[in-house]
DNA sequence: CGGCATGTTGAATCTAATCAATCCACGTGG
DNA sequence: CCACGTGGATTGATTAGATTCAACATGCCG
């Protein structure tokens, strides 16, 4: 229903900032036209300059930049209450591109709308700030782990970090397996055959575990020493429940 | 005088969004309160929450990150007019460092102004925002290039990433060398010895040349090719077009 | 059943990290 | 003026980690 379009951004936006009742309205009055995309499908083409902003209402996104010597490389991805192209509400055309990874459903919302709601409701504009800043957050991140930790711990944390933001979404114990070996390689600016053998080496070490279209972590702690996380570049205020456990 | 503090960042915000004369005056009603930090020096700390903004008026700065295992890894180089920690203004604590490479003059603004600035003037929030944008468009960048390119392209692009950044501050043909190779280790994401080698190859390629406490590309164009460089992300010449009135 | 996407493996090769010296330019103080 | 200290750049030798290529296995789905 229609509720399904606006409660995955209503409770991200919510998690930083609390919103009355006027807000709330106010957010659900966007005009919101729902798309659902298949799987592994171009939802936005680097180079573009999309009118429209979209946000994920259900399924997983990444964005992906495409290198002129031929490389891909991933720079985030996304979960159901992200607005993945905040970032080009002022910006002339697209630096990357936008892609599904399983089949999802994307609400577009015209930049017009979003720009006049954030003039009329200060509070709805500083919440948007803050998931642009929380983006950036996760970028540099990226950047100290790709250039500051090898393979291993790499991937480790990788995994942490989506392990990590599945959880805030409630998900717990089985989470979805939304990326594959080939992704995690271009996510990590390793070669596919490198991740297999850490993906191999994490689960030999009781790390990390697959099932179907589900991963687990059946050594929580262990996986966040590996990776050496720190959680608080995400801030998230919900802090997790360190053990679910089996 | 006054006027240094406030050319840097005038001109930097009126090249992505021209502004009138009243929008000047309120910048320039802004309290900045200068201050002088020596070569090398740390102007804010992992972990505190300021709750003033600092914007570069003359010199050098970069943030860091400090990785648990050690290393530490540079995620931005700045230039005058920059306001490094825009980053900061919605979020709890500082998940980087910012130094002083060299000597520099960092103008403080409380937070507390700059929101208000905001709120009065809905062009320069917009003209802030973008800031942040672009921030965001170099991270993604660089991600790509850490991911994407080998030793030497990747050494090439920062080379001309900080060129072309010197460049749109008016200078042109010999560029202040204010990173020294342990900087573009650290930058890069490789150790201090190859990327001496590396400057080595681009030297003898005549693609680079140092001189004193400047540099020089005597073949820029070829530096271009080698870098793969696109200047787009940069989105320095592309004055903004699209429809922020409502 | 066949086709396709994904994951797995081995071997050869190469890039970059590491360690440990050394060198050089420059500024300081005796 | 020279001795010295320092920060940065340079070098060679060795090793670890990752890439590449090519092949093969597996599971899923029409």
């Amino acid at each position: 229903m229609e509720d399904e379009l606006y409660r995955p951004i209503f409770s991200k936006l919510s998690r930083s900032v609390p919103m009355t009742a006027e807000e709330r309205s106010a957010l659900r009055a966007l005009p919101i036209q729902p798309r659902l995309f298949p799987r592994r499908t171009e939802i936005l083409r680097q180079g573009e300059s999309p009118s429209q902003s979209c946000v994920l209402v259900r399924g997983h996104l990444c964005r992906r930049k495409q290198l002129p010597n031929g490389r891909r490389q991933i720079l985030s991805f996304h979960f159901p209450g992200d607005i993945p192209d905040l970032q080009c509400l002022h910006l002339p055309e697209l630096d990357h591109s936008l892609h599904s990874l399983e089949e999802s459903l994307v609400g577009f919302i015209p930049h017009k709308s979003i720009l006049q709601v954030m003039r009329e409701f200060p509070r709805i504009a500083d919440a948007l700030w803050r998931q642009m800043l929380l983006d950036a957050c996760i970028f540099r991140e990226w950047i100290a782990n790709m250039g500051g930790r090898a393979g291993y711990e790499r991937i480790a944390h990788l995994l942490c970090e989506q392990t990590i933001r599945s959880q805030a979404l409630g998900i717990d114990g089985r989470y979805p397996l939304f990326f594959n070996q080939q992704d995690l390689a271009e996510a990590s600016g390793m070669s596919p055959v490198q991740v297999n053998r850490i993906i191999q080496s994490l689960k030999s070490d009781g790390l990390f575990s697959t099932e179907g279209q589900f991963y687990q972590t059946p050594d929580w702690n262990g996986l966040l020493r590996a990776a050496e996380f720190d959680a608080a570049y995400l801030n998230l205020e919900t802090p997790r429940t360190p053990e679910r456990n089996a």
